[in-house]
DNA sequence: CTAACCGTACTATAAGTGATAGTACAATTA
DNA sequence: TAATTGTACTATCACTTATAGTACGGTTAG
């Protein structure tokens, strides 16, 4: 389910984007499978079928998905790839925020913890959907 | 030394704002030192008086410098203690982002690795200037 | 005291972005 | 055939960013 809050400061299409880039990478919307037409989502969030399309746009401009007019809109086959590609590419920024912290003043092993209660979360959420 | 790239879609004065916190952080510019003059920065930056103006209200209004009309503008006696604050609701900000990651596939101990090499350049760091 | 500098306030303009409304058209599907 | 799909286009409105120019009062150095 998307939540579009209209008062935030960042646009409403980024939001749509980065709210369905998610949904995807956690499989809610599978590969091949089809996305809520323009009208229909707009129309559920409250908003202009315009800024739907754009968001739509800037997804399929990334890659995860592709649209067939008359038809609909598709998730793109290899979108789970290209999540796990995006995954990599913020490592860096994951390092340059532990290295900001450290600056800072933060302890090492309170950013280890961090990880670590991360990693135990992470599992429980894998066991719950071991299918 | 302050760095600015008019072509980028972030603001100008955000720029500005993120690069003189970490001047500040860093302690280029000390507690209770003086801040260029608006006049004097802006023509270095080739931007206009105007978003420099901008920029540094912003900076006072997060508490790291005070103005005193007449006289200049000054980093805050607590902008050190500020930027601690800072750092520890950065903290929110890495476990989330070490949640989606390893959500996306990342395995925890590449992580973890991340964390640890950064702790090494941090102490580096820390030795080079442990005056 | 005076001149030069400081921060600040104000108006005005220009450009760009985000969001909306409305219309229209070709392709697909039931 | 009728309904739905994606897409394109114009137009408008609001907001933000950045600029230019002017002005005023406080502070400081000569």
């Amino acid at each position: 389910m998307l939540i579009i809050d209209k008062l935030s400061r960042v646009p409403v299409y980024e939001q749509v984007v980065s709210q369905l880039e998610k949904l995807i990478a956690m499989g809610e919307y599978a590969s091949e499978q089809p996305l809520p037409s323009v009208r229909a989502l707009a129309t559920q969030l409250g908003i202009n079928p315009n800024t739907l399309q754009k968001a739509y746009a800037e997804l399929e401009r990334r890659g995860f998905c592709v649209s067939s007019p008359g038809s609909g809109r598709f998730v793109s086959r290899h979108a789970q790839e290209l999540m796990e590609v995006r995954a990599r590419k913020k490592i860096g920024d994951f390092s340059a925020l532990a290295a900001e912290l450290l600056q800072a003043g933060v302890e090492g092993e309170e950013l280890l913890a961090c990880v670590r209660r991360a990693m135990d979360v992470a599992e429980k959420k894998g066991e719950e959907t071991h299918d």
